[in-house]
DNA sequence: TTCAACTACTTAGCGATACCATGTACCAGT
DNA sequence: ACTGGTACATGGTATCGCTAAGTAGTTGAA
C-alpha cells in the first residue's frame, strides 16, 4: 500500500491489535495473519511482534505461554482492564480525527 | 489530546493540509490558526511549518510571497494538480483504514 | 536423511513524522 | 521602551513502522 498507509498506520496500528484482542486472546503470529486476511497485506511480521512487546511493556495486555503442536512456543496476549482503558481511549481519538477528515473531504471548511 | 493523538496525526496531518489548501490557498500562520480553530488546539507550530516545508520540496504545492500589514511577509500556498494527486491517494488510503477501523468497531472481526 | 516449507518469535538499524524549545523579524498600541 | 500579536525557521528528541536477518521447532517430500 505504500508510505502513505505506513505513516497512517503509525498510532492507528496498537488500537487495531488491541481491537483484535477484545474477547479474543491471540498470539503474534495468529495476530499477524488476521490483519493480513482482512486486508493489511504488507504489515511487516516484525512490526507486529514489537508492538506487542510494546503494549506488554505498557501493561495493556497479559500474556501466557502454550505449547504449540507445529513449532515454537506461543504467546497468548489477551487484553486486560488497562488495556480496555487504552482502547476506549483510542476510539475516542479515532472519533475525534474521523469526523474532522470527513467533514473536511466534504469540503466542510 | 496527548500522545495517542500525536502519533494518528503521523500520516494524517499532511492530508487534512492538502484538504484545507484545496481551493483555498492559505500562508503557514493561516493554516496553523485554522487548524486550532478545527479542534486541533494542539497543533505546534513548528510543525505546520515543517510539514509546509515538506509538501514544498516534494512538489505539491506552489508557494507565493506576499507583503503583510501586520508583520513580516506571507508565504501563500496554493494546491497544484500534483498535490490534488497527491490528496486522491490521500483519500483512498485513509478511506480503506476508516472502513476497516469501523468494521472492527462494530466488533467485526 | 537431507532439505524445503511452514510455524513462531526476536532484534538491530533505518526513515519518516510530530513535538519541544528557541530564535528571528516586523508592526501596533501603551 | 515594552508588550503582544503576526509570521516564519530550526536543531534536537521520541515514537513507530519497516527492512533484513536470525533462531527454533515441526512436517513432509526428495
Amino acid at each position: 500500500m505504500g508510505k502513505q498507509m505506513t505513516e497512517m498506520l503509525k498510532g492507528t496500528l496498537e488500537g487495531i491489535v488491541l481491537a483484535l484482542l477484545t474477547g479474543n486472546p491471540a498470539y503474534g503470529y495468529e495476530i499477524t495473519t488476521l490483519l493480513r486476511g482482512q486486508g493489511f497485506t504488507e504489515i511487516a511480521e516484525g512490526t507486529v511482534y514489537a508492538l506487542l512487546v510494546r503494549i506488554e511493556q505498557k501493561g495493556l495486555v497479559d500474556v501466557e505461554k502454550r505449547p504449540s503442536e507445529k513449532g515454537p512456543p506461543r504467546k497468548v496476549y489477551s487484553l486486560n482492564e488497562q488495556g480496555e482503558k487504552e482502547l476506549d481511549e483510542f476510539w475516542n481519538t479515532w472519533s475525534f480525527l474521523s469526523e474532522r477528515l470527513e467533514q473536511l473531504r466534504k469540503g466542510g471548511k
